[in-house]
DNA sequence: CCATATAGTTCAGAACACATACTAATTCCC
DNA sequence: GGGAATTAGTATGTGTTCTGAACTATATGG
């Protein structure tokens, strides 16, 4: 048995110790959950006497409050309830094809401020695109600041392969960017902050605000499709994002779905983009004015739909088909039961629904029972949403970063 | 954010770092390695005091042993080289359709006893073929025994959905088995092993042997595709099995890779099983003679294709073609970009490598290199080497459960 | 008002890694 | 051949952290 690397490759401190209960702590305090420190003892098995000093460095740094006596009128010493601080938050972004988005979430998960803006970013410089974004950041920083809301960090998510350490966008076809060094636009963001603004693939940040913010109450493990330009998607498996050896798993829409298809802009041939991404629903539905821009068409799609187009409706319905194949061969593949649908199929989700259910039907029955199968409600948040929140899941897995 | 779950659910306790420790060090210590504890201390960033405590108890556990002072020739006092001790080992057993195998692996790897017997298991009793499994274990044992190779644990593979927790198959299709309970069995084959016997599946078992005894050596991270009667299949991701949310995943064989084919056993349609597995390329290939086993009807198909028959031939492209689509959507999906195949895979290797390769070109071009397609060589042993070494693996992983 | 119950704090004790100083064993070089 | 230099490994005191038991604080119930 050679390598058998059965263990981290860094030794365990005594202070690690600390680190982790500090973070073990932490994920027992909710945003309104009153948990006392005795509540917090009894859930994690740590002794009062450590769950008190762990609870001390944590009120000191920032990210938990003391919310007073909790009377319950119960028997006993009324607890001090504990909750995370809504004056703690992170800023979100995104860069998408069509438009730029930026906001604050904070501690409870509430987005406290936010910005869409209509842009046609296609081919668009990336500094060009930076210095819009910038502008939007900036307002929203300086309405948390006045609205007592300190930014611990921040993220950007854009539609193609990045690299979060580096900062750096390796590919965005659709964008039309190649090795695009964002990290110093990155760094300008936030005034700082100590959790940095990291960039992220779009789908991803989506899937994840998908899990915090959306269906993933109910949903621990799903696979989650976004429909945009392009088709994304991100593995949320365990209740964390699934990245893969490199960072770029979850890319659904070159899973092979038609092996008598089209030539896809990957190079390959019958993916899931090339029968299911905006230009080929579009195309197919016979909404073909080359001239306004995709967002108008897929409005005009919708009302296509709304009023019964049979060609628009075979369109839609040819688009579920397909994914439901990719579902099923996720499923099969990562041990998934559950799809969650953002973007565009979001959109058409009234109308994409039976189409998939039935695929997936036919192709694995039982494999995804049918209140499975979900729909984002979070719009043109959603990736931002995804940004913002793993920042402050940065913070929270790493309060200590914030004691002297 | 609700429920961010930011950390373990279990208290780090002080004596954790030691754990953690006795792992970390006995992971840089291999089969003949010679590492010395100051290697270990400059390899870990442990003190040299810690190394020194931390290989004393290791050696307690019998795991290690201390090789003697090597003369290397360079100045100062001389290292004493540490190395596994290679009088511990783990039985591995695998169940399969037409044969039973049982064998020990010692912890330098080497298979050191092994039985390979031809059975026709396809709807025979569990405790049938237990009994018989059970013989062939007893002999392995013994042979261990008077070997001096004391047994620390066990596994066995089955070709099914399991529960390794409860030991009980839910599910074996080729065997037609359900819900088989084989705690008992697996408890009674090994006298006393601290670390016990434990059911995994077939083709994951596999899937590991290649990490560890095969081209492991290579590649961290790649998708094992096994061809036995049925298609089965291990995602293997930084070194380690990726199991999914039930433990399930991997399931390659019933990935969706001909839209508008077959009906499969799995009640869905044009699964890769359909195309790809034992029964359904020996039908392509006509190779029909049902009277004869599937084995034998395989060696037909050999001197077929070694004789160049056409429709072999075209057979066997048409597998490598499907298998090609299922690679593509599992790289994509998971990011992986290699590949290695097993079971009846690997014999067929000569023919359908290349259609393989011009598949994955066709589908996803660059995504998977030829040279990271491979083909296995442990023939028979894979799944049983795969057992042993989960079993040695939960050794080396917590070898303070063999200390008072 | 006192018994009871629960919340939270204080303090001694044990486990552990670390830093430093030590002993042990070898090679280099005059 | 013998001392200097070098490297391996051990011994000891210190700081961190959890635990457990005793203690204080604050409520309800009769």
């Amino acid at each position: 048995m050679r390598e058998h690397g059965a263990a981290s490759t860094t030794p365990g401190r005594v202070g690690d110790v600390r680190r982790q209960n500090l973070a073990l702590v932490l994920g027992n305090i909710g945003p309104d959950t009153r948990a006392t420190r005795a509540d917090i003892a009894a859930a994690t098995g740590l002794t009062k006497a450590s769950v008190s000093s762990l609870v001390a460095e944590l009120l000191e740094t920032g990210l938990v409050e003391e919310l007073g006596v909790t009377r319950d009128g119960e028997r006993g010493r009324p607890g001090v309830g504990l909750a995370l601080d809504a004056r703690r938050g992170a800023l979100g972004a995104e860069i998408n094809v069509d438009y730029l988005a930026v906001g604050v979430v904070d501690l409870h998960g509430t987005l406290r401020f936010h910005e869409v803006a209509d842009a046609e970013n296609r081919g668009r410089d990336a500094e060009d695109v930076l210095g819009e974004l910038s502008a939007l950041a900036r307002r929203c920083v300086e309405a948390a600041q006045t609205a007592g809301v300190t930014l611990l960090g921040g993220g950007l998510a854009v539609p193609g392969l990045v690299n979060p350490a580096r900062g750096t966008v390796l590919t965005a076809p659709n964008l039309g960017w190649r090795d695009a060094d964002l990290s110093t636009a990155l760094g300008g963001l936030i005034p700082d902050a100590p959790f940095g603004v990291v960039l992220s693939n779009e789908a991803n940040s989506a899937a994840l605000a998908e899990l915090w913010y959306g269906h993933g109450a109910s949903l621990r493990d799903y696979l989650f499709i976004s429909g945009e330009v392009g088709v994304g998607g991100g593995l949320v498996i365990g209740s964390e994002l699934f990245a893969g050896p490199q960072g770029y798993a979850g890319e659904v829409g070159h899973v092979v779905v038609e092996p008598g298809g089209r030539r896809c802009s990957c190079g390959g041939r019958g993916c899931l983009e090339t029968v299911a991404g905006q230009e080929a629903i579009l195309a197919a539905a016979g909404i073909t004015d080359g001239g306004s821009t995709t967002a108008a068409r897929m409005s005009a799609l919708q009302a296509a739909l709304g009023a019964g187009d049979a060609q628009a409706m075979s369109a839609v319905e040819r688009a579920g088909h397909y994914l439901g194949i990719a579902v099923v061969s996720a499923g099969r593949l990562v041990d998934l039961s559950a799809v969650v649908l953002g973007g565009h199929f979001a959109a058409l989700g009234t109308w994409i629904r039976p189409a998939l259910l039935s695929s997936l039907d036919g192709f694995a029955p039982g494999l995804v029972p049918a209140d499975r199968v979900a729909f984002s409600e979070l719009g043109t948040t959603a990736a931002l949403r995804g940004a913002a929140g793993g920042a402050l899941l940065r913070a929270l897995a790493a309060p200590y970063e914030l004691l002297p």
